[in-house]
DNA sequence: TTGAAAGCGTTACCAT
DNA sequence: ATGGTAACGCTTTCAA
């Protein structure tokens, strides 16, 4: 592999100014420009970025972590941030956390040992005084999908109380009175403000929020299964059941099928997420739009902003959910 | 950021004797080894990874070229890459190809200039000759589902033939005579073993294998959709349809119930890759389990030993499909 | 077992 | 506009 050296050499000219033109930097004249291409060419010459990175103290690299690669969510998330920074020549590091705080804590070390020059992180396990003490330090990070007051600026998230308004508005405004709800876990701030949207919609209708009718669950499948389950067993009787997101909501379709319910004319399922997989579940899953594609970009945004100072369109920081109406709510039950 | 210097002078040894500490390598005395990790402690120090890289031409990146970073099928794959890797202290830079020529080229190339100590490819629209004659060049790869017998030896990759005869005889199986198929693109191998096993299984049945019972799509859920579609109006009677893949097998559950055709009763579909989603469509897809999860690790491992020369489990370059039944297939149709 | 010193391939500062 | 040269932080001979 040729270096810069040898392309100096051939071409006459001195390191700094094949550097120079490789940076298609300063003033540089026309005619030793030109042969100093032509000495790359003739030697194909390509840049060792290795070296670059040592001597610019910039690897042109940012870590992503994220929960785990596989699954519905993450890869939209993924694709949006890798297609906004090879289009600048920054590459990726990705990680996985798993949603575990020992494994996340890793990752992001595992990151910065890599020498990133930014950060892209979707961390849930990690605590907010660990984000904090870790603003402090060298790299800067963005978060997707966690708000942490101090740290607001950098924090790329969704107004769930707004999509849990939606989600349970649209449920009332087919005219169900009696809705369970599984949520997430409630530790968890967006499974928080995805119930407390939910409780403001109940308000508005003049409804009570019936403890009773609220099972915890934790995102997942299985949650939403036993979730319906016990709700069913258990719980007054209900219409309608809105799931804190898709995974869970798909959990309760199962169980449903399982009491024997026939879907949806004995029971409406309401998700949220938006995930691709809710157009092929039957019936077809309404839930509540999370842009995670444009947040990945948004945050790629971010660090092209903040880290390599370069010009983005405007960055936002909150993103509004959306209905997405398809056929898994019954209108007007019995 | 502390650097190799400090902990020299700290620990009153040389430059050297840090270095050999650090990869635990060679004849250091107990003594300096504790005086140096000493020193390394107190001083909070980290090996900048970039100049190892430099120094020892050795990046510890290893690249990974995947069609999508969304998507089913990716995502499982990633995951078994990623772990592997991260217990080896490697790390994953991830470029998506789009499936498309140009583009998957500019995505080798980058993660070539990343200086990429060896890469991982799942490409699909990019020659043979191309790879063969990359092959050549310094970067060691493999190859994920696609076989180029030149390069044999580095093709990971699933027995489809079979995979595609065990589809059909399980339909065979359960009674269905009037079989349609709706294929791959045809021009890529992957679809023609398929599609060839599809054959096999038929004639092992003594039944012809009808053109007209054929579709050929381009495993993306629409050309399921249409596939179907076409099918019914045009074709003659058939009481399962075998798709080529789990997306355009929902693409023409879809599209079977827009014919006003209840599932399964009227329709058998029968899927392939085992999909996450396939689940939960409804009724849940019987289809050919493709472990793409292990055939990602195990392409991490080639990777491991042929670049890095560790230690790993026995390599093994074809994988075995599974039959994987759920409701999707009818027994005795009419 | 340890140390000295020459790289690794760039960038960036200071001259000219 | 161009060149000289010291970093960048580590690895790796070669000697001792």
């Amino acid at each position: 592999m040729a270096t810069i050296y040898e392309v100096s050499k051939l071409a006459g000219v001195s390191l700094a100014t094949v550097s120079r033109v490789m940076n298609n930097n300063a003033n540089v004249s026309d005619a030793t420009r030109k042969k100093v291409t032509a000495a790359m060419d003739e030697l194909g010459y390509r840049p060792n970025s290795i070296a670059q990175s040592l001597a610019s103290n910039c690897s042109n690299s940012v870590g992503l972590l994220v929960s785990e690669l596989h699954g519905p969510f993450y890869g939209p998330m993924m694709s949006g941030i890798e297609n906004t920074f090879r289009n600048q020549k920054k590459h990726l590091i990705i990680a996985a956390g798993h949603s575990n705080e020992e494994r996340e804590k890793q990752g992001i070390e595992f990151l910065i040992s890599r020498n990133c020059d930014g950060l892209i992180l979707h961390v849930e396990a990690v605590s907010d005084d660990y984000l904090i003490k870790l603003s402090k330090s060298q790299v800067p990070f963005v978060l997707i999908n966690r708000f942490i007051s101090e740290l607001s600026d950098r924090c790329i998230i969704l107004n769930n109380i707004k999509g849990g308004y939606l989600a349970t508005k649209h449920v009332l405004e087919q005219g169900h009175k009696q809705i369970a709800y599984i949520s997430g876990p409630l530790w968890k701030k967006d499974a928080q403000d995805r119930l407390e949207g939910h409780k403001k919609a109940l308000a508005e209708y003049g409804l009570p929020f019936d403890e009773q009718l609220l099972y915890q669950g934790d995102f997942m499948e299985a949650s939403g299964f036993t979730g319906l389950k016990t709700l069913y067993q258990h719980a007054k009787p209900f219409s309608a059941v809105i799931c804190a997101n898709d995974e869970m909501a798909t959990g309760a379709m199962a169980s449903a099928r399982e009491l024997g319910l026939t879907l949806p004319d004995q029971l409406s399922i309401m998700g949220y997420d938006n995930v691709f997989f809710t157009r092929h579940v039957y019936p077809p899953l309404s839930t509540i739009n999370y842009p995670i594609n444009e947040m990945g970009k948004m945050a790629a945004d971010w660090v092209l902003s903040h880290v390599y100072q370069k010009q983005t369109a405007p960055l936002q920081t909150v993103f509004e959910p959306e209905l997405v109406v398809r056929q898994s709510i019954t209108t007007n039950p019995q």
